[in-house]
DNA sequence: CCGGGTCTGCACGCTGGCGTACACCGGCAT
DNA sequence: ATGCCGGTGTACGCCAGCGTGCAGACCCGG
């Protein structure tokens, strides 16, 4: 499968999948960050999860759907492993641990799914952004995130001023620093004081069932 | 694999599983609706998908998890096939029919979860109602349901009120008609007509990976 | 050094849904 | 027949987040 592979530029803004088109490949992020978001009839959109080094975009090439109703976007640039749609299937038939270890990995992004929809559901904006952040950090390897407010309520599904605002507050309680597209995060255990559950939910779910997998 | 199943009641409110417990069987029910839902440390839940005779309950185990951050309850009184775990673990070692029709199912409930956490986002309440509602009766044979306001509040995470103020908009339209903890749907066409998209999006993808399945 | 575009901050009124509290109503059991 | 209790209806104040509009602040390029 190895040689297969090929190390392709992830550019901020590229859609890797449109809603309803068949998938070609499936990526493998090394540095940058997808979003599988869903986009409305009227505009508005909502994030449905993200995707980074630790996991890969496209199950559902070996899910047996070939296609998904949501679309996969560059959050954050970089690059990232591509690999011919027929290879992974190719390679998911084997029944060896790379199928079983997709399989997981698929299990740990249903949790991040469900848990989506409850921080929806429950939290407030500001405790929504606290996941997003630690999140995003958690699959990059970095303290810090390119990424503009505007893009950021975006993937919430909230307006840009909702971020601005708890961004705000974060700042002042000296847990982020950010200017102009750029946050830093300062205060890590701080911003996790501050999420709510459902970070903890979906880091745990991923630790355990990838081992060794997106933190490190 | 047939002989192993095994016909079990499923009595309103029984718990099949219990957040982070290691799973012992996967159910396919017959005529009763099972939830996945999160409960949150504040006590607060919400429904992550909702499983009928379209499906099963417990793709964990074949995932490889052996469980989830979320239990499953259940909804609708009926009757289930019960199956081991193991036997449903060996039947999907074997990489056949069954494994891709699981996995096509699982593929499937992802896209439910992602749909209601687009729902859970962006829709009021009525709308909400309305796409739970029809993916209900999709889940049984029948175009009544035997569920309090309560119970269908705790499901989607909001007050009893909201619900009670919602059914009675549904019911002065004349598309459905309820008392006490029954619910009977008057004008289908009508009631997907409030519904926002979101029903829509998950029927068409059930349709799709499960031809032949939910709706018939 | 200046201009324009991008990113962020702030204000205002509005509304959906929340929390709370309580009244009513129908059916079942005593 | 009566009482009880589960299910439903209604009301009220409150607030997070929305839509809109606009002002400042920063950065890059000309």
């Amino acid at each position: 499968m190895e040689p297969r592979l090929e190390l392709t530029p992830m550019p901020l803004g590229h859609v890797l999948y449109e809603s309803g088109m068949p998938l070609q490949h499936v990526y493998f992020p090394t540095n940058c960050i997808v979003s599988l978001l869903y986009v409305m009839e009227d505009g508005h959109s909502a994030e449905i999860a993200i995707v980074g080094k630790e996991g890969m975009v496209g199950v559902a090439l070996f899910m047996g759907g070939e296609t998904t109703p949501s679309r996969a976007i560059v959050q954050s640039a970089g690059h990232a492993y591509r690999l011919p749609g027929k290879a992974i299937k190719e390679e998911f038939s084997h029944a060896g641990p790379v199928q079983r270890l997709m399989l997981r990995y698929t299990q740990a992004l249903i949790t991040q799914m469900a848990q989506t929809a409850v921080c929806n559901r429950h939290h407030s904006v500001e405790q929504q952004l606290c996941r997003w952040l630690l999140l995003s950090l958690d699959r990059l390897d970095s303290t810090e995130l390119v990424m503009t407010q505007e893009l950021i309520a975006n993937m919430l599904g909230v307006r840009r001023e909702g971020v601005t605002e708890s961004a705000g507050k974060l700042q002042k309680l000296g847990l982020i620093s950010y200017s102009r597209g750029r946050i830093v995060v300062l205060d890590r255990p701080g911003l996790e004081g501050q999420a709510c559950e459902c970070y903890a939910v979906v880091k745990r779910e991923f630790d355990r069932l990838l081992p060794g997998g997106p933190a490190r």
